[in-house]
DNA sequence: CCCAATCTGTAATTTCAATTACAAAAAGCA
DNA sequence: TGCTTTTTGTAATTGAAATTACAGATTGGG
């Protein structure tokens, strides 16, 4: 049988969009249901009846953000050849979406939640794995960089993984407080630095 | 003519310190002014009187929180002799700030007020201000260590400054994801190769 | 000792943001 | 067409957080 009952006026999807871009310019706790109903061109009803809090939206959006504006990052880091030149593609690209955020700069999974209150404890630890999750698809590049011969057998994998966790999310705050692209761009050659050194210890 | 009407029952400074410390591990918009009364160990009208507002105060603790918490880091990147070793030990000493964090981690400057409304923007203009100058401070040292000679003459002293203005924000980001003492040391160690190369070059 | 000035505690008040009540609308099915 | 189901728009309701009203308390000055 077919779908009963008066048919949802406006698209999920797309509305899901519009509430991710809201979410990456504004932030969890500084966006209200006022800026994404309005975004999303619904009202708080057909919101509450699509996606049932305010919480659970921003957990779809996050998941859209990962699978559409993240993956880039994550793509380079693991399919450019050279270990080094896969860390370099991954920052480049974490500046690019730094740069694209529609609101005040930086990265979603970064900076989406930070300073929360005690309420959304379980959101930000949410969050959290998700980073931590960055950390080791990075290290894992790295370990298999010095399988493959790109990195010398002695570097700190697990230094050098939190390293550039820190750089991505030191890089958002950066593009926050008004960095332009070449701002950013000399930063992530600067934090290459790192490699370089490790290369030719 | 000495002070009329009833004498204050508390010391302003010890609330105020009492309320820096709340600031600092809870952010400014986290904190709500139950927080804030509790920990000062008044009432509203108490707090209404001596601090005028949440802001007022919280500019206020921002201030203490410079000249006391803050200040070493800057002490150490200005009193060490050596300029990479003065960047080694402003960043050292920053780990220890963002680990002393009575709340989340972190430094107070550096993530006391992200994500907030648009209601708050120019408070996070004077936070935005109070980092540039940290910005200014990092690469007047590095000119300084040019000049001196503790550092080679073509290095990129903006593009270095911001690298390590990045770095410190991004080292609360990972105190605040649960980085230990010794996670972050070793991403500092990380980050020094950029002067280390420098150097080098 | 009384008055003016200032602080304190209790208890509002105000404001604002998240969520829901409810009746009308729009579809399928008998 | 009448019934059931689901969505929609308007307008509450709820709840929480910042700020203030007000009466009582405590001091110095005359």
């Amino acid at each position: 049988m077919a779908i009963r009952g008066r048919p949802r006026g406006f698209n999920r999807d797309a509305a899901l969009a519009r509430a991710m871009e809201v979410f990456w310019a504004k932030g969890y706790e500084a966006t209200q249901l006022a800026d994404l109903v309005s975004a999303m061109g619904i009202n708080p009803p057909s919101f509450y009846a699509a996606f049932g809090s305010k919480e659970k939206l921003f957990r779809e959006a996050v998941d859209i953000y990962l699978t559409t504006v993240g993956s880039g990052t994550m793509k380079m880091l693991m399919e450019t050849a050279n270990a080094p030149e896969a860390i370099r593609a991954m920052l480049t690209a974490s500046v690019g979406i730094a740069l694209s955020n529609p609101g005040t700069g930086g990265c979603m999974v970064a900076l989406g939640l930070v300073n929360c209150q005690l309420q959304n404890a379980e959101l930000r630890a949410h969050m959290e794995a998700l980073r931590q999750a960055t950390v080791a698809l990075i290290k894992r590049r790295l370990e298999h960089g010095v399988a493959a011969g790109d990195l010398p057998g002695a570097i700190d994998v697990d230094g050098l993984a939190m390293y550039f966790a820190m750089v991505i999310q030191g890089l958002s705050l950066q593009a926050q407080d008004g960095a332009t692209r070449d701002d950013l761009l000399r930063i992530v050659s600067t934090a290459m630095a790192a490699l370089e050194h490790a290369r030719s210890v």
